[in-house]
DNA sequence: GTGAAAGCGCTAACAG
DNA sequence: CTGTTAGCGCTTTCAC
């Protein structure tokens, strides 16, 4: 804290503190000539206005906050780098803070928030789906505008900015089975969230539109503990009846299976064919190269800080519903 | 901005505003009573302060700002995960601004932040390493705790945190050298930085030490351009006379080089043996596994936090011109 | 042990 | 077009 003050410079021009500010703010009120004067001090001065005050004075700052599970996941750090893109150009601030999926910790961020540091929250839930109460409770006490991505609380009327991972799910299986697996394979989570039900969603409905039989050990719940994924895994595919193909609808599983179908000298795509859910830049240089579902992650945090700032500047809360879309993309490669 | 005040709190208690607060600070003039009474109604309404009144008035905050170039990646984002880790245990929150290696922005958020917004700095520098005067022009106005990590201004009296480049990089071609490479080459930066300067220090320093000789044409310079990179390998890799071996002192540059590998039918690692400087957790998938050199990235960012909270909170700069070491790690697949 | 008063730096009525 | 005034919510002397 330091530099110049209004009061200073208010000072030295001989004009009241309240026509500073008012210039400073290129108010109408103000004729030019002072206008000038106030800004070639200011200038000359470094002059920056103190961030504490005009907040607490306007009840509002120019501060944002991003809440994410984990920002050592290729596909938030891109989202982030999208929300950061807008927020910079636009002169806002941007808190980032990381649950590492811990519920608790989820709340304790949103009840930080609550004390009013910031004008608006970007956020992706953490797995899990009980326990929405606290986004409400925030937007109760604090009515700020927020904006969920990716993991979003489905039930909740909040706006949202999502890929169409019904759709693009479905797609993907399809061509798992026209590439010839007949037994594809979903590996899943076992924390119900809504982006996994919809792309098991889009999984299904793609084995049905094609006459495979659904049954139920066709899905493969894996968790956060690689070790116990690998082991999994390494059962399933070591039975006879193992599945020839694999969505796997969350990045870190496509490595496992990779390590698995390696270990156990099943060739991949020939005895398995596998697309993984993934943004890893490294994809095409695996071995063999990884064929892909890809999210618009970039973007979505693009349209979520736009949609966000678009609500804390406007009071119009038209926006307060919207659902935005984004495409997945998918890319064949090898391994399919 | 919401929920209630600490005004009303003192109303409401019959107290004045000052006695709320000293209780609230759990000042030793307070009597248990009294700080009893005021805490569990402050409790019962959840009452937060206001962190723009209390900045103001104490002209501090519990906000730090952390500039890097890049969060796609692996090693920053790692970072940003060790500095979250202990500014949320300490209560701090965490500005995170990206320059994507543009020394205007950099200057732009660290003139922005001359405000005063923050209490302290973690700052990775972009590339390039004319213009150091912004630092310590920040410093000299502002006068707040700076820490710089990884990439730092080497001539200048800050705190840091770094890995041990010299010595893991001579370490690391050293094993090159012993696993059969006779021409072993250095790919690094066309931008001047300290870390890839020292990188390049102990792979010179390597060669000399087993009685390599050493000439110009075994560095290699790259870009920021991935096409372009693709074709100075590929033109060096054709040539008869190319280097047997490659370390990579730049996370991209090793990917670059695989590809250029597969694509010229140059075997990994019969014909050229590869280390690269990474963090990418698919190193081990890759084919053949990549041997690498990995920083410490989370750690790296838990001390520069620690670090910096320290200098903020005690006034003591002792800490002032600390540079902290920690060493990379050399691990080694099949790709040597 | 508690309270009164001043003020951090800025903005926004309202007057003039 | 410019100035006066009254705070935003909190912390910190200084009295009592």
């Amino acid at each position: 804290m330091n530099g110049i003050s209004m009061i200073q410079l208010a000072k030295e021009l001989g004009l009241s503190v309240s026509t500073v500010s008012k210039a400073l703010g290129d108010s109408h009120e103000i004729s030019a000539s002072t206008k000038k004067r106030v800004l070639e001090l200011a200038k000359k001065y470094k002059y920056k206005p103190n961030p504490f005050a005009s907040n607490l004075r306007k009840k509002k700052g120019k501060q944002i906050a991003v809440i994410i599970p984990d920002i050592v996941n290729n596909f938030f750090a891109l989202a982030v780098d999208g929300i950061e893109s807008v927020t910079m150009s636009k002169h806002y601030d941007t808190f980032i803070y990381l649950t590492h999926e811990n519920l608790e910790r989820e709340k304790a961020v949103l009840e930080h928030l609550e004390s009013g540091l910031i004008s608006g929250l970007i956020i992706s839930v953490c797995t899990g789906r009980e326990g929405y109460a606290h986004f409400q409770e925030f937007y109760e006490t604090t009515r700020l505008p927020i904006v969920f991505f990716d993991r979003v609380p489905d039930l909740l009327q909040f706006p949202k900015v999502i890929a169409n991972n019904y759709e693009s799910s479905f797609d993907a299986t399809a061509r798992l089975i026209k590439a010839g697996s007949k037994r594809p394979a979903l590996i899943t989570t076992t924390e119900p969230m809504f982006t996994s039900m919809e792309r098991r969603r889009g999984y299904q409905d793609a084995l049905e539109k094609h006459g495979i039989v659904f049954t139920d050990e066709m899905i493969i719940h894996c968790t956060d503990d690689m070790a116990l994924n690998y082991s999994i895994l390494r059962k399933i595919f070591s039975q006879k009846k193992r599945p020839d193909g694999i969505f796997a609808s969350i990045e870190k599983y496509a490595i496992t299976s990779y390590e698995v179908c390696k270990d156990l000298k099943l060739s991949i795509p020939k005895d398995v064919k596998v697309i993984g859910m993934t943004n890893l830049r490294t994809a095409a240089l695996l071995n063999p190269s990884l064929s892909t579902l890809s999210q618009p992650a970039f973007d979505m945090g693009k349209e979520a800080a736009g949609l966000l700032i678009k609500m804390i500047e406007k009071k119009s809360y038209a926006a307060a519903n919207d659902i935005i879309v984004l495409p997945n993309e998918l890319t064949i490669r090898d391994s399919i």
